[in-house]
DNA sequence: CCAACCGCTACATATTGTGTAGCAACAAAC
DNA sequence: GTTTGTTGCTACACAATATGTAGCGGTTGG
């Protein structure tokens, strides 16, 4: 077993790498929500997979259910979010540069 | 089709959600390597999945293939990658918590 | 009572990832 | 100059994972 396996980022690489999970933690980023709009805010994905990956981000406690307010982020979950603002600038800059230097490849 | 797929942040959050690119880019972090020692890196995952994504990731300007350095991040795979320490930190956080809760609910 | 939601499950199918074997290309050693 | 040990990479059969559809039982409002 190599030093890295036991390591935090690598649990946390290992859970966002499956599929569904960033993108549901981005979609409760601002308000909470039902299991079936939480669903539709994904591009209806199948409420196999919202369920499997709800149970996921639960057990890691990124994610609540509150029997009031529907599906949200837990406070951790809230804090992890938040490291994603500069990720979702980034963003914004990678796609136009991708788009440049395709233009310039033509 | 809904107004969030076409945005920069979902297409990163998709190439992301892929299986091994967080760990590849996280791997070449600080230093290239050859094909061969970035397969032993993420744990000896199998050629075809290495070959598969450095593909995707190259194609996606975050990796290059440099003919006497070898396989490294580009610029903005770096500039990418330099903002994951924030979430290395919370990484570590959230596994504390994690565990303690754990053992709360014993 | 009926209609429209809710969270959630079952299950067959499609997609994705894995593991092993091995090839051709190049380098250094004998 | 041919054997030995790397390199990057491909083929392919198999396993794991995700998808899509149908539909259940529960609650709420008309």
């Amino acid at each position: 077993m190599p030093a890295t396996s036991n390591r935090p980022i690598m649990a946390l690489i290992d859970l966002l790498s499956k599929k569904w999970v960033l993108r549901i933690l981005w979609e409760l980023r601002q308000s909470p929500c039902t299991f079936r709009e939480l669903q539709a805010r994904c591009g209806d994905i199948s409420p196999t997979m919202i369920n499997k990956r709800v149970k996921e981000l639960h057990e890691a406690q990124l994610l609540d259910k509150s029997p009031d307010r529907g599906y949200c982020l837990s406070d951790m979950g809230d804090e992890f979010i938040d490291l994603f603002t500069p990720i979702y600038q980034f963003s914004e800059r990678w796609v136009e540069e991708k788009d440049n230097t395709r233009m310039k490849n033509k």
